[in-house]
RNA sequence: GCUACUGUGGCUCAGUUGGUAGAGCAGCUGAUUCGUAAUCAGCAGGUCGCCGGUUCGAGUCCGGCCAGUAGCUCCA
């Protein structure tokens, strides 16, 4: 970056230090507005900048348009940011003098031989690292926008007081500012939650309860679709395809550790506390019950890399809070597997699941939106979360770091996300909110082969323990519909979509025509309806469109003559006519080619 | 689970200070047979999320529950 462009909206660095700057105003508006509101925290986020507070009233979109207003006048007044330092003691009793707990929290959390420093504006001083702008005036009072006011716990802590956070957005530019709004309501449009049950991909059912969707015809269809897939390429990849119980006995998994693991996330039938009868719980993952394959006969190092796969359903008791339209459910459906291997066959294998799994992600069109995080244990976990020993922790994170080094992945680290057995990669994609989720996971696991004594028989005639890779292919079935629909806005590519042709007559003496075009295209193996209502052709067109049907074939007299189609497709309008022969081969030479592509 | 907001026919919404539900689209019926994004007419459709309370009277007020939304926390 060149000296004069350092100070542009492109340099992400100066762009963090505005919406820095922003966050400052904001607290200094709020504070002139209500002075008893206290201070948290509030840094420069990614897209704009948040603000914590604790208030003694409910901040409502009113408090932000005035909130707003304040802003600007700030701005106008162009107050110089003034840097100082003070000493421990003197800071802890400048901001317990000001009535700033929060503050005063921060200050005594800090290392001993932390530089204590702090921002004045006018009449308000905060706590803070800096960077800053050096006036209030180089920000742009009328291009800022206060988007949100949530609730946000205290440290992060949910033990802890939920403060009133307020996010806000900058720039530098009017316009830009609105731009960035527009493409955020645009970008709102795509959401599956809304436009997966305006499409009619499923919907929710009170009575069914939260978290359990219900997969309407077309986004069933989709699913089977992408299921089979799945399942014939596993099997062309050497994975044997098992089919194992949805729900076992508490004692498997008390030996998989996840009864004390992960008890609070399992839906149990029956009492946990009355050892006299059975007590059973519906599975929260494959794992233990795959592993039962392997043990179902003593297994040689011959038998190895052995690879199972499963179109697994799971449930998981998620909080309430936490169900998200298909994103985020109780009841999903992965594809699940598990690859038993001798550990000189573990980078090959974490490799093809690598490789696999990017095949499958890029044939959906989702690859490119993915990052790579490298999940790892965090040795301080508070909550004893993790098993085996810091030893096997080590060796294990070592080996998955070595291999994506190899491989060249680039990855972001995310400490303390590791499962509780080993570290995870995990290939993460984020929903039109911007909110980010694991659509893959491959991980890597050293502990639960001995748990479970599955031993294997080496070359020597000596038992060994293998190591185990649990990964999935494309992830569950839900979460990657949801990002589908939210990807192709609805619009799924050829090869996925639920319905590929609508056939449109023009006039109920074409209807006999219609109907044979749809037999032939069906007998073809593709995915075709008619619509036969005595409706003009517009708004049958004008229907197909809104359901983003890729082929629309109108029929009438001239077409029913000749044997054709006239094709419309969604996105380039009417093409014109074609033999129907010629169509179908087309349409399927599209769909081979298409759902084969990396 | 936490904070806040929301919940009127399939969908989008209206419903004055509490007086006993209304529109458009969709649906159904009939007419129309019309060549690339909404043909016309008629009909039907709602215990106003559920339960309880206040009141002579509640879609409108209060409480609880359920569900939806955003964020936080969690996410094997």
């Amino acid at each position: 970056m060149s000296e004069e462009n350092q100070y542009t909206f492109e340099n992400p660095e100066y762009r963090k230090t505005y919406w820095h700057t922003c966050s400052h105003i904001m607290a200094q508006a709020v504070k002139r507005l209500w002075p008893e509101v206290k201070l948290a925290i509030g840094p420069a986020i990614d897209e704009g900048w948040y603000y914590d507070f604790d208030a003694p009233f409910t901040i409502t979109p009113e408090h932000l348009e005035k909130i707003e207003a304040e802003m600007k006048k700030i701005c106008k007044e162009r107050l110089p940011l003034v840097r100082t330092e003070k000493p421990r003691e003197e800071a802890i009793a400048y901001m317990e003098g000001r009535d700033e707990p929060y503050k005063v929290e921060l200050i005594q959390d800090l290392p001993e031989d932390a530089v204590i420093s702090f921002y004045t504006q006018g009449e308000f001083t905060d706590l803070c690292a800096g960077p800053h702008l050096d006036s209030t005036g180089r920000v742009k009072g009328n291009a800022i926008k206060l988007t949100s006011s949530c609730g946000a716990y205290w440290r992060g802590d949910s033990k802890r007081k939920m403060l009133q956070r307020i996010y806000g957005i900058a720039f530098p530019k009017k316009e830009e500012l609105e731009e960035y709004l527009t493409k955020r309501a645009e970008a709102l449009k795509r959401d599956h939650n809304k436009l997966g049950r305006d499409l009619e991909y499923f919907t929710t059912v009170d009575v069914i309860g939260q978290g359990l969707p219900v997969l309407l015809p077309k986004g069933a269809r989709v699913i089977q679709i992408m299921q089979r897939w799945i399942e014939d390429l596993e099997q062309s990849k050497g994975y044997l395809l098992t089919k194992t119980p949805l729900m076992a006995k508490s004692d498997l998994y008390k030996i998989s550790g996840h009864w004390d693991h992960y008890l609070d996330g399992m839906f149990v039938l029956g009492d946990p506390n009355d050892e006299s009868k059975e007590c059973f719980a519906l599975r929260p993952m494959t794992c233990p019950f795959q592993y039962q394959v392997y043990l179902n006969r003593q297994r040689s190092y011959r038998d190895l890399p052995m690879r199972l796969g499963e179109t697994s359903t799971l449930f998981r008791n998620e909080d309430s809070g936490e169900m998200h339209g298909l994103i985020r459910v109780r009841q999903f459906t992965i594809s699940e597997g598990h690859l038993i291997l001798r550990p000189d066959q573990l980078e090959e294998e974490f490799k093809g699941c690598l490789e696999l799994a990017k095949y499958c992600l890029g044939t959906l069109g989702l690859l490119d939106d993915c990052t790579f995080r490298f999940s790892q244990w965090d040795p301080a976990n508070p909550k004893n979360k993790y098993e085996g020993t810091a030893e096997q922790w080590e060796e294990a994170q070592r080996v998955m770091g070595q291999i994506l080094d190899d491989l060249g992945v680039e990855y972001t680290v995310g400490i303390d996300e590791a499962a509780f057995y080993g570290p995870k990669l995990d290939i993460q994609y984020h929903n039109v909110f911007g909110k980010e989720d694991t659509l893959v996971t491959i991980q890597i696991d050293m502990l639960l082969a001995q748990r479970f004594g599955m031993y294997y028989i080496d070359e020597n005639g000596n038992k060994a323990l293998p190591y185990i890779i649990h990964r999935t292919s494309m992830g569950c079935y839900e979460r990657t519909l949801a990002y589908l629909i939210e990807k192709y806005a609805g619009a799924l590519p050829l090869w996925l979509s639920p319905v590929q042709v609508k056939v449109l007559p023009i006039t109920d003496r074409v209807h006999d025509y219609a109907k044979d075009v749809v037999s032939k295209l069906t007998a073809a193996g593709i995915r075709a309806e008619g619509d036969l209502r005595s409706e003009k052709l517009g708004y049958k067109i004008r229907e197909a469109q809104g359901q983003k049907i890729p082929y629309m074939l109108v029929v009438g007299d001239r077409e029913a003559q000749e044997g054709a189609v006239a094709v419309r497709t969604r996105s380039g309008g009417d093409e014109g006519a074609v033999s129907l022969d010629d169509f179908i081969a087309k349409c399927l030479s599209e769909i081979r080619e298409k759902s084969r592509r990396v």
